[in-house]
DNA sequence: CCACATAGCTTGAGAGTTCAACCACCCCTA
DNA sequence: TAGGGGTGGTTGAACTCTCAAGCTATGTGG
């Protein structure tokens, strides 16, 4: 590949170490709490929450997969489940005859509705109760950043034509 | 439950946003590069990486779960797993005749150091590259406080004699 | 107007995770 | 020393996710 690996010094890999080690007990955290509590991964959740903020409650597949971070396989696998649970429901889109809209039932909504209390106090007690203002306002540009530099991945190599591997 | 919900600012929400963006997307990055490099999830880069920096390449089990990340249960499904393709094997404890004892075979570390580079390629290109070094500071102090209040959930509760739920 | 590439979405299979038992063993106490 | 609670670890089933097709519909060059 190209060149030597840059490899991590102690500091580094300390600081890789604390961020990762967050990342994976604060997300198993408020995955399981919601599994508990309410039954569903956080990743059906962040659907209902996508849906219900949506215009009539309702997106677009291809839309709702981005807005909930999720890959088009993985939503439609989990639309699916939530549909039998009567919790979306999927008809076809009109205008293009490919496309179908996930529509938030009454029902999941009442069912977003009675998870969130308890979903959003975990996040209130674990993240913004432990970390100073400071802290939070870091944390947000950090995570901009991260997203950022995720995202420019393709963008970088399609703005100067893409000279290596097509994307 | 104790009192009402505490719901988020606007500003907060941006800010958790953010942060969950950055954190599920960061760490999908880094699964799939490891996956498609190297054949295994992220989860089982972790459990080498661990055996490989322990005394004599080996860890009692509960050890390893702890120093993984990993619940009991995920690791020892993990484990049955890197043993069918030999990067690991198991053995009885000496003194204790319920633990066992995992050890990373010379094949397992071939394949660690196999995938290392790839791995430490794409966090500091993600990560590291991305932040400036007052972020990372300040990411490396975020991190440790998230970890020492989701860890002091049953601390406090038993230290002060456990008056609520017994944990 | 006909290929042919592409976009939108789904499906099936295999892999990994979670949860709730479960077994075997250790340790403490009566 | 027998009972009983706690610890170490595994197992199976249900569930979720990933990957690689696959299928239908759109759009585009000839």
């Amino acid at each position: 590949m190209s060149g030597e690996v840059r490899w991590l010094t102690e500091a580094e890999q300390e600081t890789w170490r604390a961020y990762m080690t967050a990342n994976v007990e604060f997300s198993a955290y408020i995955d399981r709490q919601m599994r508990r509590d309410s039954g569903m991964p956080m990743a059906y959740y962040e659907i209902l929450v996508r849906l219900s903020e949506a215009d009539g409650r309702c997106l677009r597949m291809s839309e709702l997969a981005r807005a909930s971070l999720s890959s088009r396989s993985r939503l439609s696998h989990a639309v699916s489940a939530l549909e039998k649970t009567g919790w979306v429901t999927r008809r076809p889109a009109d205008g293009d005859r490919r496309g179908w809209v996930c529509e938030l039932t009454d029902a999941g909504y009442a069912a977003l509705a009675a998870a969130a209390p308890g979903h959003v106090t975990a996040v209130r007690e674990k993240l913004f109760d432990v970390l100073t203002p400071e802290q939070l306002d870091a944390l947000r540009d950090i995570g901009r950043a991260i997203s950022a530099g995720l995202r420019q991945e393709c963008d970088a190599a399609a703005a100067e034509g893409c000279e290596e591997e097509p994307c």
